[in-house]
RNA sequence: GGGAGGUUAGCUCAGCGGCAGAGCACCUGCCUUACACGCAGGGGGUCGCGGGUUCAAAUCCCACACCUCCCA
């Protein structure tokens, strides 16, 4: 082997990630070739925000996009991995505006022009951050097909969108309750608002009737009284009935208001019965006012103070005018009594604010016949959640969907496409108009923008192109698989399906698989102000970004968190080291003229060959499936068990003597049937085989190794192993099992009776298991050298009258064998623990023998578990009677 | 209130009808010329509790307890 080409003794995955990722880059294979005869694969990536950096969270989905995207394109697929960001309307304004609080100037002071510029600023650094990040972790995305939500193909698409509904009547404007928070000043929608259980109060007060007398309801919120247009008790409240049609005085206010009987609103049962409606801030109430006609009077400013409506108590701030009420009432005496109250809060999902339902002209959109076809998509497997439990919460969630409010106050998005004259007319076009098109007087945009939501929804179309018949969506829509969190289940992806499902027909994803969330050690959410999250890029210099990816594809357990632990992610980087290692071990041997594994007839290979070979098929057959199904853990572990304890424990070392042996004349075989030269081709020809098995989830060491075994080419664009080329020979699997076991079973021994690892012992085969003797003897016997090797032997023989009496006899991998152990060395305590082992050895045999012995068993198990029972048990005899034979003889 | 998921070794999790598993941690030996980020050997479990189905249950069914999360 050339000199140069030798790995270097240290792995250091800094040393070559970057070279990697930009040869990679450069060869263009990120980029699918249209048209293709390929197959298609296609995976959208879920835009992050560009709010900031990455976290491990993002790290996750990414990891897991790219391990599916490169096994699908090396499987032959025309793979297409689309990356882009999202702009993230509020988020991504309340940093910017924070940034501007800290220079002393607002975006009010800016102007929306300033501001806008501003914010595509700081888009511009923070997407840089976002590529840089996705480049470290090893992302094979095609970056020529980058998209933003805010480009110009995309924001033709939103508009469209937005215009085709509005044509269909699905989308409106409406004076409505929404939810406002008073400190972003911006409507939500639903799913914005987080309900959080706090401890509050209730508090009961007295309105006086019209006519004398009292009425006495509760509340959680008193300063809405201000705001109170009605007192609704249950029709067949006794106590009440008389009072229905009665009025009440306001005792801030200067008004009366009716007592109305209302069956929804009111649970007799509840509070006093009766119950203060406020129909311009609060459902409930919003929708009894609609059953009675009430007034609904909003008490609110934008910014949560109190309105001119609130009388004296105008200008305080909402929870202020709360203490403020509550003194004025108690000052009248109406106070009737208080108690503390656990009740949910609605909170701004950005700023935690608490969020008022707030009355006011806004663009909805009725989503409920996009949701029905969408719960079509899922139902008839048109799209596949995975993990399937999500369709219940999917079905429940689209079934109760209510109308989506998705205007936004804010500047810093998709400008709503709707034009006003002075007439009050509305133009809804996809070119700016210039004039009204109902009455022809000039009109002024809707200064409002869409909820980002409703751009992200359009994801899956917009980024190919739609509404033009693009070349793109002809090729790759519908897409094939969508990786994303399920925390985002409603918000992204049930909207994504809607719309994919309206505009084309066609669901926009074959699969739609959601990751848990990734979580410390402890389990606990990583937050910043708990000081638990991890960088991903930090991680990435530490360990090497293919640790952290086998780490988190390793966690990876479907629909359950990841619970992230460091020395977890230490264990996969000295997985790597190890890799690395056996890989300059086997380049020591080779002469640079290795033929492929491929071109060798691999029937005139000896048993150790065959066997790593057949090892090798059963990961290959392992991690194609466990791929296909999703299931990263599982692919990681097959992995890990058969370059760990597979390729290094076993093979390598039965590899050694022939390698060592071979080396001096280059044509030296060792033993029947073994030659140097198949020995150092299948190492070879397996780590290349194993490197391809590993390239999805770790590509920069399969590619840095690969190389310096002199493979030609990058992996990324190799063919990825199947089981259909590498069938696997359960024989040889089993009769190197057997090896094993003797093996193992002699250095149990050794250690029992505290021999030095390297004092060799006497070992007699002295007989197989039934049937298996013609096959198996030649190969022990073959193998000797080997044998001696692995469990330090002076001596081996198959003869079994050569057995001395003093020997150990035993029972290994069903092969009777014998241990010569010096005089004397099984003293008290290795007669204990041989004991002990009997024991359970006994008890097995009798549980055995009970089942075997149960009629029901043999009538009804079937054969193939009655015929290992009964082998089991035979075994067990046996085992049973060397430890007895040992403990009794010495 | 409705729904989903969980409860398996000290920790974090696989397994989901037929011999209880992995990684880490722990204990005991070893610097055996690829690797101490290593090698070898080992200890450790009423598979949450109670019923049922079955020849056979950690695994399927029912009820309960506790823990997460989502929706209202």
């Amino acid at each position: 082997m050339n000199k140069a080409d030798l790995l270097e003794t240290r792995f250091d995955p800094a040393s070559f990630e970057a070279r990697w990722y930009e040869r990679w880059e450069a060869s263009r294979a990120f980029t699918p070739q249209v048209p293709s005869g390929k197959p298609p694969y296609v995976i959208l990536i879920p835009p992050p925000n560009v709010t900031g950096k990455l976290h491990i969270g993002h790290a996750l989905q990414f990891t897991l996009q790219d391990l599916v995207i490169r096994w699908r394109r090396m499987c032959g697929d025309n793979a297409l991995w689309l990356p882009g960001t999202d702009h993230a309307g509020i988020a991504t304004q309340v940093m910017v505006e924070r940034e501007l609080a800290k220079e002393g100037t607002s975006r009010h002071a800016l102007g929306r022009e300033r501001f806008l510029e501003r914010m595509w600023a700081w888009k511009a650094q923070y997407n840089d951050n976002i590529s840089h990040q996705a480049r470290a972790l090893g992302a094979s995305c095609d970056w020529t097909r980058e998209r933003f939500t805010l480009d110009p193909m995309l924001s033709k698409a939103v508009r469209h969108a937005f215009v085709t509904l509005f044509d269909e009547g699905l989308i409106y404007r409406a004076h409505r309750l929404i939810n406002w928070c008073p400190r972003c000043l911006t409507a939500l929608s639903d799913l914005e608002v987080v309900h959080k259980d706090v401890d509050g109060g209730m508090w009961d007060f007295a309105y006086p009737l019209e006519g004398g007398g009292e009425i006495v309801v509760s509340t959680t919120r008193p300063e809405t009284m201000l705001g109170d247009t009605a007192i609704a008790v249950h029709p067949d409240d006794e106590r009440y009935r008389h009072l229905v049609g009665t009025r009440v005085r306001h005792p801030f206010l200067d008004r009366t208001f009716p007592i109305v009987a209302d069956a929804v609103l009111v649970d007799p049962a509840f509070g006093t019965g009766a119950v203060k409606v406020t129909p311009a801030h609060d459902p409930n109430d919003f929708a009894t006012g609609e059953r009675h006609g009430l007034e609904k009077i909003n008490i609110l400013n934008d910014d949560g103070t109190i309105n001119a409506n609130g009388g004296r108590f105008a200008g305080q701030d909402r929870l202020v005018a709360r203490k403020a009420v509550l003194a004025a009432l108690g000052e009248l005496g109406l106070r009737r009594g208080e108690r503390t109250h656990r009740h949910a809060v609605g909170h701004c999902q950005r700023c935690d604010t608490v969020v008022e339902p707030y009355l006011s002209r806004q663009w909805f959109a009725n989503v409920k016949p996009l949701a029905k076809r969408a719960l079509a998509a899922v139902r008839s497997g048109e799209t596949r959640l995975v993990p399937d439990f999500w369709v219940a919460t999917y079905e429940n969630w689209l079934e109760n969907i209510l109308d989506w409010c998705i205007s936004r106050q804010l500047w810093w998005g998709h400008r709503i496409p709707a034009f006003y004259c002075a007439d009050g007319h509305v133009t809804v076009c996809e070119s700016d108009p210039d004039a009204c098109a109902t009455c022809g007087r000039p009109v002024e945009q809707d200064p409002d923008v869409l909820d980002t939501w409703f751009s992200s929804a359009l994801w899956p179309i917009s980024t190919l192109g739609w509404p033009d018949d693009t070349v793109d969506m002809r090729a790759f829509y519908p897409t094939s698989t969508l990786i994303t969190g399920f925390d985002i289940l409603f918000f992204w992806v049930a909207r994504m399906i809607m719309m994919g499902c309206h505009f084309t027909g066609k669901a926009p994803f074959g699969t739609v698989h959601l990751t848990g969330l990734v979580r410390d050690a402890q389990r606990q959410k990583m937050s910043k102000t708990k000081g638990n999250v991890m960088d991903p890029l930090d991680l990435v210099h530490r360990y090497g970004a293919d640790a952290v990816r086998f780490t988190l594809a390793a966690l990876a357990s479907p629909g359950r968190d990841l619970p992230l632990d460091e020395k977890r992610m230490e264990g996969y980087r000295a997985f790597g080291t190890k890799l690395w290692n056996a890989a300059r071990f086997v380049q020591m041997y080779l002469t640079g003229n290795e033929k492929s594994l491929a071109e060798v007839d691999r029937t005139t290979l000896a048993l150790p060959e065959r066997w790593i070979v057949a090892e090798l098929g059963r990961t290959v057959a392992a991690a194609n499936k466990a791929w296909q199904e999703f299931r990263f853990d599982e692919a990681c572990r097959q992995l890990y068990q058969f370059v760990w304890h597979d390729f290094c424990d076993w093979y390598v070392e039965l590899a050694k003597p022939v390698l060592m042996a071979d080396r001096g004349s280059g044509t030296e075989d060792r033993g029947p049937g073994r030659r140097g030269e198949d020995v150092r081709v299948v190492a070879r020809g397996v780590l290349l085989e194993t490197l391809k098995l590993l390239h999805p989830v770790m590509p920069f060491i399969s590619e840095e190794i690969a190389a310096h075994l002199g493979h030609a080419g990058m992996l990324m664009t190799t063919a990825y192993p199947t089981a259909e080329g590498w069938p696997v020979d359960e024989a040889v699997l089993q009769c190197v099992t057997a090896v094993q076991s003797v093996v193992q079973e002699v250095r149990s021994y050794r250690h029992l009776v505290g021999l030095a690892p390297g004092k060799p012992l006497k070992l007699w085969v002295l007989g197989f298991p039934s049937g298996l003797e013609a096959g198996w003897k030649p190969h022990f016997e073959a193998l000797a050298a080997e044998i001696c090797r692995l469990a330090v032997l002076d001596q081996l023989e198959f003869d079994e009258r050569s057995a001395p009496a003093g020997a150990v006899r035993d029972l290994a991998g069903g092969i009777h064998i014998a241990i010569g152990l010096p005089e004397g060395a099984i003293g008290e305590a290795e007669r204990a623990r041989l004991a002990s082992e009997l024991e359970q050895v006994t008890d097995e045999l009798r549980r055995l023998r009970a089942r075997l012995a149960d009629e029901g068993f043999a009538a009804r198990a079937p054969q193939e578990v009655v015929a290992g029972t009964r082998s089991r048990a035979q075994e067990l005899e046996h085992k049973a009677a060397m430890l007895a034979a040992t403990l009794g003889g010495r």
